[in-house]
DNA sequence: GTCTATACATCGATAGAC
DNA sequence: GTCTATCGATGTATAGAC
């Protein structure tokens, strides 16, 4: 009792620390870009010297390994929620949501998503440990994909792994556009994420069996 | 004679110190990346010191901005050559054929690329001068949809706006999938550059007349 | 264990000598 | 046109107070 209850609270504290040093890190990436992000920066709009950051984080790598882990987390949280409200009846229209949420989730985190999406740090690359909630939407995507083709949306003896590619190519497509030439833009009124239903629409139609042509 | 001839040497000669710094600098992003440009890694590349380069570029961030504007400039006179080497007579063909010179050059320059698709640099942001070349290749691209929909291929009522922007996502999708998760393999080969044909017709298909459908 | 204080190297940038 | 000298800011790391 004397022991044990102590060191849990210490624990924790750490562990509250260490999410208010991610939390103060997002927000200087979102004002000076993922690149502009800086130890002194952040320890600043803490109220702290710089070098106590190195307590949590062996680094500044290390902490844009933690934020790259956060990121995918977050999103594979968002995209399991959107999946499970998923009705099913309509497995087009499941595949346009489920499309939606992460396109929308990408440009209204823009200090997050080119840290997950492209590689703007020199000398960082991400851990497998980092990797692992990437992995997991990667595994829940293509699952995804399967059931498409099992409902008779896509082809039946369609490449998944072409598919794939395709897919996160069109998509990621629409996110990089619209981060990159007009990252102010509301998600709706978005020059680039307005034309969504435009791709997936022609993704979808080129991956489709003939059952689901429209001239069939 | 003893007054102007030496004069054009002159700027003969700073002009070609201008290109080998942009030389040197190209060299340095492609092994450090975009963002690991520094000044000092250029001087010593060149055998000068930092404070010389202030004498050709006003800054970090102008020599940026003449990169991006020869990044551009360059792959403006390649997709030009291409356009002109089009035979006409099958404008499908011809299609994939500029959009396949597109991503070559990007996925081959993955240095520039980033630098001209993302935004990688915070705090840098192109000058209307460097934007020129940019905007010149947006005026050809959309001349050729225009092609393209008086040739039959996209509907006659087609909204060219739209129709350029999925096809600058689709197209910049494939780019940035392909640097940002496999920047090693080459064009040919590679896991996302390889799906351009599939890409390309899905897009055309999309926004296809309906004599090109393939139900007629 | 956590923090402050401090030192060290490197970066972009400017001023001024030659 | 190039250099030295120098500045402020930054990332990294160590020493030592509490």
């Amino acid at each position: 009792m004397t022991e044990a209850a102590p060191l849990d609270r210490r624990r924790r504290r750490r562990q509250e620390t260490i999410e208010e040093v991610l939390d103060v890190a997002a927000e200087v990436m979102a004002d000076q870009g993922v690149a502009g992000l800086t130890l002194g920066e952040v320890a600043r709009r803490m109220g702290i010297r710089p070098p106590s950051l190195y307590g949590y984080f062996d680094g500044k790598n290390a902490l844009y390994d933690a934020l790259f882990e956060r990121g995918w987390r977050e999103l594979l949280a968002v995209m399991q929620a959107a999946r499970a409200a998923c009705a099913g009846t309509d497995l087009a229209a499941d595949l346009l949501a489920l499309e939606t949420v992460f396109v929308r989730w990408a440009v209204e985190h823009p200090a997050f998503a080119p840290l997950m999406f492209w590689r703007p740090v020199p000398g960082f690359a991400p851990s497998p440990a980092a990797y692992a909630p990437a992995v997991e939407l990667e595994r829940l995507s293509r699952a995804f994909l399967a059931e498409l083709r099992d409902g008779g949306l896509l082809a039946p003896d369609v490449d998944l792994d072409l598919v794939h590619r395709t897919q996160t190519a069109v998509i990621s497509g629409v996110i990089s556009q619209q981060l990159a030439n007009a990252p102010e833009e509301p998600f709706e009124t978005g020059a680039f994420t307005s034309t969504l239903p435009d791709v997936v629409a022609m993704w979808l139609a080129h991956h489709a069996g003939a059952r689901n042509r429209p001239s069939d």
